[in-house]
DNA sequence: AATGAATGAGAATTCATTCAT
DNA sequence: TATGAATGAATTCTCATTCAT
């Protein structure tokens, strides 16, 4: 299956690797062209350099990693909406057990960002969008009447705290109740569940 | 008062701020002997290396970044239980409107756990202490009556999730309803919220 | 008329451009590929190694900067003699004015000329023909009568020495009278003008 | 004699021995540390860059090489003025002859004018100082009398210009009666020489 | 007639660290 | 309690060049 990657794919997997292993700043071009098996001028061949590399892992990263690719909200019904919202989070953390190293990235990437202005714009906005997503995807469930009309937007950011922390507290192998966790969330937005 | 600070001290700080700007490899000795006024070779009179350096400042971080710090557990009362909940959670995550340096270095030492077992643990017990603060305390408004017997341990870890990442996302500077988000959580997990 | 330059004229052109502008050893074949819009091993097809464009460069300039491209000594008269002179000089140093590139890269060779033997050489008998160009002009206008017979090869080494610098002093953008410095020149030579 | 520089001054007299022989872009920082014996981030203890140690180098040379330095207008009377400025003269460009690195260096510098704005200004500021220095000492010969008062600037820059190639084709190695070719230019700005 | 892909050598620079003083 | 002087190893990046196609 990976039998003959190009090299330029070669380069992208491994710099994502050994980012999520070493860090942004602690991962070289030269251990990425060892890595590859190839001489470290050939990534210039292909990135102008390791900020370009950078931030084309940066794009790819989050453009896997947004909201509509986990929730996808035209299928959601009145009657599966709650199960939906359920399953569909547990799959969005769950991902982080399987420790990909596109995840870590994304966190160095957090990181970097405060040292970035460029990547704050870009990450800050990545993470509006996920609440947002959150937001669109309550109103709509308010639409159906299966979600409190109350404080939808508290809600919705609600839910994306707890959602992407929980992958954060994962990645740390720190044992908790995933699932229970984000079951119990969602509940607190379903109708029904509003009294204050 | 801060007058004549002894170097060591003046290094540890210069560190701090250092590190919350640029990171933890971004930083370099000669940055912070710059910072301090000291020579490079000084910095070794206090510390053997480097590494020991960001060793003791990571202790210094977690030292006071504890939860009894902010949470101190023998002051609630039946009484004040939520309004205190709320005002404590408040002020933990106000800290970071402050843009302390520390918090930024928790990040950082956040991000390098990933990369570093030593810390890793150190870090992981960290949270798991913080996640047991709340166990505690909920445990403890439960033994007042105020707080909802079920699931304990779930709704100290959702709180947990919920404080932690309001910090994270304060830092980014996303505009959310930070007050309302935490006491719509505090108001979830007291006696009469559960249903479910 | 340049509609269509082949691909070698193209390349000594972008060459020329590129090492008036950044020197010789500041212009690399990357440079010059991209200049044109080819290939860098495009090059390789055409000049074996950066050297022999260099020295192909070095020959082009020196076969178009002879001194009887810009002294015909044959339309000299006894008549015209003094007036030829001077426009003919004014002619020469004016091409400075115009900032050719082609007289930025004769500077690039003579500095190289200190580093490389071969140059050196080459540049050297280019000069000697240049003073020799004066001294054959200047003999010339001794047989005309118009020019003093006294230190002809002493007063042909004036011209040159004065008439070569101008073009220098021109490149830096120093302001001077050059024509009347010229003028003046030409008139010590010029028959009456001896006294000693 | 030379038995022990310190490293500075070391450091400055092997990159004006090698930029004399490999030009400004031909030496690198590697060939300066090894000629001098110490490592390459050794230079970075004096020197913050290569631009830096290459802009004292140039303060260097161009401090020596003022005008003032070789000819003292202060020391010249009505009686030694033409003999003195012929021997001052003499002495200038036989300074060429001895090959001094510095000179080449300068050679370096005029190219890189061309290149360097910063260096473009300082340089042409030098060759004004050179050859207003040029116009005091004639304008002084006037006051005495013993220089023609016509065209003192023309006349001044006429023996500036003469005397500045002097040097560069000395460099060369080309052969011509300097001595001679400046005596008669000295002379030709004397009184009693002007005729037009 | 030209290119895509790659490389070895070497550039400037930075870093953590050492050591005599 | 510090510093001046120095270093080895590493970093990002550029360059002239090669070679199969």
């Amino acid at each position: 299956m990976k039998k003959k990657m190009n090299t330029q794919d070669a380069i992208v997997e491994a710099a994502f690797t050994l980012i999520a292993q070493h860090g942004l700043k602690g991962t070289s071009l030269s251990m990425i062209a060892s890595e590859v098996g190839i001489s470290k001028p050939a990534i210039y061949y292909y990135f102008p350099s390791k900020e370009e590399l950078v931030d084309y892992l940066f794009h790819i990263v989050f453009d896997d990693h947004n909201f509509s690719e986990f929730f996808s909200i035209n299928e959601y019904t009145k009657e599966n909406f709650k199960k939906r919202l359920i399953t569909d989070g547990i799959r969005y953390f769950e991902e982080y057990k399987h420790n990909s190293p596109a995840l870590k990235v994304v966190h160095e990437f957090v990181l970097s960002a405060a040292q970035k202005p460029r990547y704050e714009k870009k990450l800050k906005s990545i993470m509006e969008q996920f609440l947002e997503g959150f937001e669109a995807l309550l109103s709509y469930g308010v639409e159906l009447g299966v979600i409190s009309s109350k404080n939808t937007k508290v809600n919705a950011h609600s839910l994306a705290l707890i959602i992407d922390n929980l992958g954060n507290f994962m990645i740390l192998g720190i044992e908790m109740d995933y699932k229970k966790i984000w079951e119990t969330a969602v509940s607190h937005v379903m109708k029904g569940s509003e009294r204050f």
